[in-house]
DNA sequence: CTGTAATCCTGCGAGC
DNA sequence: TGCTCGCAGGATTACA
């Protein structure tokens, strides 16, 4: 469920509610989640003062003062929040940091359970973890080594945008709106994009993240912020989940194909796919 | 190597 | 109202 923007609005607000806190207690629920909970964490975490709260891609890291990080990523329906004490206990709640002071409790909660959370031993193993996993953030893209990386391969534009390695924190959303940006059609394959079309879906990627953020991310259903607030972004959508509804650039109906294995929302006036024309064009 | 499909889960809206 | 079906913001693995 959550993307960049999202997570960027989670960390931002956690942020002052957590640095310079303790977890004094820990509660951690029997439902396993994407990654099995070490029987050992919950000693290593209790007594621990948070350092720093920070993002890369979708990954939440909490520095902790002795040196462990806590890595979280949210998956589809995750939550990290901080609650009053006394606030009601929601379903699905797996996780409960209890803050020293009056700080309330820091609470993950996820229904579905494609989140997880990992405890590493130092910053080097989280270095690790996520450069295996991650290529640049949205704003840092060398523009040749994008353009390179949509050149050298056949897959759909969709699937290299949603490729984490590539580019870190697009997900469905934001790859449907970049696309629609850039007027470029999610089927188009990689190899048919002039340089140009690489640096305009390159420039549409970085400027729908920086504006999602500034709406703190989207809420469609689950997703909220740190403080449980909801999002803005969702009445923002060009594409995304408007099939059947006009473009607000040319009136067309936007219509909604299933490219990479997920939903992809685009203008059939505004985005051709045109590789015939283009694999011709850069000969 | 490349690319797609299935998988892990629960909840909800659409359609009957 | 109640049931079934398909789909959902993601990452990983298993296969063609």
């Amino acid at each position: 469920m959550p993307e960049l923007p999202e997570v960027e609005t989670v960390v931002r607000d956690l942020r002052p509610l957590l640095v310079g806190r303790r977890f004094v207690a820990l509660r951690v629920g029997r439902r396993k989640l994407r990654r099995p909970w070490k029987r050992d964490w919950a000693a290593r975490l209790v007594g621990a003062t948070v350092a720093g709260v920070r993002r890369r891609g979708k990954w939440i890291v909490l520095d902790l003062d002795a040196g462990p990080r806590l890595v979280v990523h949210l998956g589809m329906t995750g939550q990290f929040t901080v609650a009053k004490s006394d606030e009601a206990m929601k379903d699905h709640t797996h996780l409960v940091f209890e803050l020293n002071g009056d700080a309330g409790e820091l609470r993950f909660r996820d229904a579905r359970r494609f989140g997880s959370v990992e405890l590493f031993a130092d910053e080097a193993a989280v270095r690790a973890f996520l450069a295996d996993r991650l290529g640049p953030e949205p704003a840092e893209i060398d523009p040749v080594a994008f353009r390179e990386a949509l050149q050298r391969t056949g897959r759909t534009l969709k699937a290299v945008l949603l490729d984490q390695t590539v580019v870190a924190g697009v997900g469905n959303i934001y790859a449907d709106e970049a696309l629609f940006r850039a007027g470029l059609h999610p089927q188009r394959r990689g190899q048919t994009v002039t340089a140009a079309e690489a640096d305009r879906l390159r420039e549409a990627v970085a400027a729908v993240i920086a504006d999602a953020i500034e709406h703190r991310g989207s809420t469609i259903r689950d997703y909220v912020g740190g403080s449980g607030l909801r999002g803005g972004y969702q009445d923002e959508f060009r594409v995304y989940g408007r099939t059947g509804k006009p473009c607000p650039a040319c009136a067309a109906v936007i219509e909604v194909v299933r490219v990479a294995g997920r939903s992809s929302h685009y203008c059939p006036g505004c985005q051709k796919n045109s590789p015939q024309r283009a694999r011709r064009a850069q000969r």
